[in-house]
DNA sequence: ACCGGAAGTAAGTGACCAATAACTTACGCC
DNA sequence: GGCGTAAGTTATTGGTCACTTACTTCCGGT
């Protein structure tokens, strides 16, 4: 017998990477980088524990795999969005994409907080390649923002501002209808 | 003698339940809930770590204050801005008090971004005190921006939604010269 | 058919950490 | 000046967690 009654099914190591990565934005989004065990992520995954330490070598490598990943997945969202838009309409078509995230996929904007604050956690703690890596592939999300918005710094920063307080406001959880969405 | 060459300063429980909150905004704006370990905080303190529950129930209530704390000194610090500044200057106003924020305080700013991830951990734990807490003191924030700018939500929404972005910059470690901040 | 390597597991280990228990020290007040 | 009470300590405990070691299971190529 394959194993009693249990379906395993098994995967190249690069597969499992994969589905780990999966796994890891969930949990890390929800609870954190220091609030989410190794544990977590593998009973998620359909695997056991040790085996992460196989596919990856630390827990901060999970996590830096999952950020990279969430922050390439939110640049593309951008891009796909002002690909298919009018000339004048990248403002309005990214921020119909950011609406889609809201609504769709909260777990990414849930991760990008966590993010943030594990980041200065790190560079608190003298550890500076991970902060360096982050802001790397945070500057591409900025640029694919700029570049959309026609070179506008002013008009980036309002965007960027923009969804930088609507993913507080959803950490905070305030209801859709409640009136600090207002101003929106 | 007191104590063998220990500087023990004695205080009310008030007095230190004080210097646990100031030590808590610290040390927690730091490393976040989850990392900072009620040891360190007493460090900073200068007392025991168990001496702590004997001024707060849980770690959580020490998070706690801290969190009110933080929000309740950053609300005071834009109404005061706002006080002392000219009927039309008050958008101005407190953006000059958030510069002296982030070069003075930065800590503050982290402790918010602390404070953000906190709530969305607990929402998502099943606690809603927590955030139903917090929610209270960023609202009194919100109202005094609201206020201070004339009840015009749109405008509350871009002071905020700049303020944010400008915790998530700092979070990231992004030098003051770097070109992200140059839509400022 | 079989064997080498890749996929996966079970059982620990040492470190850390929130909270408790039991005890000691000092100050204010009559 | 002693005594009750508030301020503080040391020692410990039960639990969690990242990571290791040593083992087992399965599949593909020859």
């Amino acid at each position: 017998m394959t194993n009693n009654l249990r379906l395993m099914v098994r995967m190249s190591a690069e597969e499992r990477r994969e589905s780990v990565i999966r796994a890891a934005i969930t949990e890390f989004a929800r609870t954190g980088y220091k609030g989410t065990s190794t544990e977590a992520i593998a009973r998620r995954v359909g695997v056991s524990q040790p085996y992460l330490f196989r596919l990856f070598p630390t827990k901060e490598a999970i996590f830096l795999a999952a950020a990279r990943r969430c922050l390439e997945e939110t640049r593309e969202v951008f891009a796909k969005a002002v690909e298919g838009a009018p000339p004048r309409g990248a403002q309005q078509a990214m921020a119909a994409a950011y609406d889609h995230l809201i609504s769709e996929d909260p777990e990414k904007l849930q991760m990008q907080m966590q993010i943030y604050v594990a980041v200065a956690s790190a560079e608190a703690a003298g550890d500076h390649e991970f902060g360096s890596a982050i802001r790397k592939a945070w500057l591409e999300l900025w640029d694919g923002a700029h570049l959309a918005l026609g070179g506008d710094a002013k008009e980036t920063t309002r965007f960027l501002a923009k969804g930088t307080l609507i993913n507080t406001l959803m950490s905070l959880g305030f209801p859709p209808d409640h009136r600090v969405w207002d101003g929106f």
